[in-house]
DNA sequence: CATTAAACGGACCGCGCGGTCAACTTGGTA
DNA sequence: TACCAAGTTGACCGCGCGGTCCGTTTAATG
């Protein structure tokens, strides 16, 4: 039973919104391998304060991984109630590449993917995708042998691509994108070599 | 003019050796991040010995990724002087994803991927894989908006997407070249909504 | 063999990292 | 306004890294 604790100041509540729009940012420049004193910096505050909210570097990466993942699960939800299936599908994938786009943080997943709360956030969006996934494939707009896992997979798949390209035109994902979306399509599908694969 | 300098000693060379297998090896195991000493200790040489070799430990990471660019470089022109259009275009992608498959060191690439003799060897591997992308164009099995830098692009993503699933089954890969493959087909493509991109 | 330059090994160096701590400051409350 | 727990700070710690250096070993040569 846990007391109602008294609540954060602001200047905590603050400083905690600064340090995850730092991270994200500094983690974005410089990769996993962004230190914690130079998050601090850009935050503005003592590097004991980043300890403070986070224990360790990676409760800080599982924070902004959870957070950015359950903003892609709540525009999946959107696109459920708001869009037809093929246009649901093409969306999300389009909301997923472009948060990629403007900060990949993917990587940080490689450091933090296996915390309680990463898991979590996961598959709430999972789920979600596992919904878009399953109206498109019954309205024939899918090809038959492809699931949510499939998708989720994929999703990250136009980004890394399009990163290997130094100075790349910012729209260079979509490119891709379309690749894999064509390979998406029930017309002219061939037998895959391989099962659906499942997460955990 | 550099004057027949005396060839190297036989320990020399099996050191050499010894010390490119280790070294892939540990990157495979604990990625980038892999310390000189336990490559050191895997291929069972002092500390110093690596450093004789490679004068630091990005040159050590050039030597490798030159190595396997290489290889793929030369299983492509086999494929050219033996396959058909189409067959030569599906073994490659299938050789390069089997390579990754085998070891993935495709991260090494950031640490070394604009040192100059490692693009030289991307630079041949590209050349090949033009005109593996042409002929296939030009025979009509590969749909006419993509072109040989889409193929090396698209080449890494098969691995890429599998290597999110712990434990995956170590032919995933193939069910996403499988839709990579769906989706450069000629017939029901979608024009793609981004230009070709260049390398440098 | 004797000779010698090439190759080897591992103690050593400076650095920057993630994380700790105790002295200090400050927002909220009665 | 006086109080104090919550919050902040930056000097500090131990560690493991990439890279250096030099005394020792060894493969090649005539």
């Amino acid at each position: 039973m846990t007391a109602a604790a008294r609540p954060p100041r602001a200047d905590a509540v603050r400083n905690r919104r600064l340090l995850l729009a730092a991270a994200a940012d500094e983690f974005a420049e410089h990769g996993l391998d962004a230190s914690v004193a130079d998050i601090a910096r850009r935050a503005g505050v003592g590097k004991g304060t980043v300890f403070r909210h986070f224990a360790t570097k990676d409760d800080l990466v599982a924070a902004i991984l959870t957070d950015r993942m359950d903003e892609l699960h709540h525009r999946g939800e959107e696109l459920l109630a708001a869009a037809d299936a093929a246009a649901a599908l093409h969306e999300f994938l389009t909301a997923a590449a472009g948060q990629r786009q403007e900060r990949d943080l993917s990587f940080l997943a490689e450091a933090a993917g296996s915390m309680p709360e990463v898991a979590a956030a996961r598959d709430r969006m999972t789920g979600t995708i596992d919904r878009i996934v399953d109206r498109a494939r019954e309205e024939g707009v899918l090809r038959a042998d492809i699931t949510g896992t499939d998708v989720f997979l994929l999703m990250c798949a136009p980004n890394y691509i399009a990163g290997y390209v130094p100075d790349a035109s910012p729209d260079l994902w979509r490119r891709y994108l379309g690749v894999i979306l064509d390979g998406l399509r029930p017309e002219g599908a061939r037998p895959l070599p391989a099962e659906a694969p499942t997460l955990a």
